[in-house]
DNA sequence: CCCTCCGTTGCGTATTACGGAACATGGTGT
DNA sequence: ACACCATGTTCCGTAATACGCAACGGAGGG
């Protein structure tokens, strides 16, 4: 189902591309075994058997004992260090977003705009026991979610009407597919400076999100809280959304945009 | 320098061992252009721009513009996130080095063993002022940090003969090279329950670490206070491994395993 | 104890990626 | 302004390389 369609760029390196594959597979599924990989990249056993035991041998893949299934290494550690050395929202973000999580019992995740997707880059769990999964390195579309929609709100004319123009694929009953309806919430996100986002990823998911801003005021990140919808009910929405503002400043202090 | 020193497993699949060795490259330099990577990994520019390129339509490099060096690009949280999921060290020890390092004011790491080097998996920043960088991710000498020498003075035997018989580069002018010295200070350490790092890795920079104890009693990680020298001086020592002591324990009691 | 399921190993083939060289494209120095 | 250098991309023929197949070895489960 996620597979190639059809068409392959020519130029990629097949094995290499393969390989990427599998690790999403890994990162998508927690954890599999050789034949499930094959399987779903539509490859032989054995293909996918050498695949994974080079990448084994470079620590970007492990398993529980000898004869176990595989999940991703703790050698990829390494370059997520590499990206956060660049990218300040993690090592800043992280603090923030445990500290708000904590406050609401809800997970709080911090997003920023990457090429035409909501990128969540930072996540902490809310105390809840409700199971939430884990969103980091995730991409999630700009239409179905409240960090996306405070992303798309604050960018440029161009990239919001690229968007309504493009496919709004449809995520759970209650996802805005209309383009003309999404211009309109993102009017109101602008001017209200929050989105909110109702079973419209998932059935049964409700979110807010806030902008957080940079040191020239343009909008760099969004911050949310989502979790249950019978729990972020409408009319605690106000609570949460000074809050999730209160954690934005935070942040943009920590990062070094005075407000 | 870090070429293949001469026998390749036949089992690995070449250009995926290559892509990695692009992403560990970029990982280590930061930055790095084709012509750079062709020449540090051994083959053809134009090998090393189809795995560029492969590599980059997964997001897991990036440049700047059109036209710059590549770095390790942010799709590669994806994997990140999934590390996380199952190595708790990094979601559990966030909070605790985040607590740690305000208390103490210097910066706190978490590092595991990982095949023969000491693998630093979170951090968090100390208030002071000065500037202390990334080590998420690095890998660095078991002999030549405080944390490394914990893991290995827990480490078996062999493993310890093993390192001792290698070669004990030399990071700074006082890094331990000599292996009769380094056994005894394994010892030592063995018998304190702590380490400590005098400008051994880098000049002017201190650091002390204990071990992290999980369920059966053994080591499974360390954790570890760095700063400038003339802040964690000598007889300041007793106190920082006094704080680091709570901090493990507590660590140990989050990930389940109560003393 | 047999049967099934899973992962690995050899092997032959042709797909695939590699290296060479020519081609673009900026940046630089004279 | 121009030539020159350095960097990265494209094209192409070759053979090295990774793939698929099938048989093998090991664990669990009935």
């Amino acid at each position: 189902m996620s597979n190639n369609g059809g068409e392959r760029d020519p130029a990629l390196v097949q094995s290499v591309d393969r390989a990427v594959a599998v690790l999403e597979l890994l990162a998508r599924n927690g954890e599999a075994g050789i034949t499930e990989i094959a399987a779903e990249l539509g490859v032989h056993k054995s293909s996918a058997s050498r695949l994974v035991y080079t990448l084994q041998a470079r620590d970007l893949v492990e398993q529980d004992g000898e004869r176990g299934p595989f999940r991703i290494g703790i050698g990829m550690l390494r370059f997520a260090g590499a990206v956060t050395g660049q990218l300040d929202y993690v090592r800043v973000g992280g603090p923030v977003c445990s500290e708000l999580a904590d406050r609401l019992g809800e997970t709080v995740n911090i997003a920023v705009l990457d090429s035409g997707v909501a990128l969540n880059v930072s996540q902490a769990r809310g105390s809840s026991a409700v199971a939430a999964q884990n969103w980091v390195g995730q991409r999630t579309p700009l239409h179905a979610t409240s960090s996306g929609k405070v992303l798309l709100a604050a960018a440029s004319e161009e990239d919001q009407e690229r968007v309504l123009a493009g496919d709004l694929e449809s995520c759970a009953p209650r996802t805005i597919t209309d383009p003309v309806k999404l211009r309109y919430v993102l009017r109101r996100t602008a001017e209200d400076g929050f989105a909110t986002c109702m079973e419209e990823l998932e059935a049964g998911l409700h979110a807010v999100a806030v902008p957080v801003f940079g040191s020239h005021g343009d909008v760099v990140a969004a911050i949310s809280a989502a979790g249950p919808a019978y729990r972020l009910s409408q009319k605690r929405m106000p609570e949460i959304v000074e809050e999730l503002r209160l954690a934005s400043r935070d942040l943009s202090v920590r990062m070094g945009h005075p407000v």
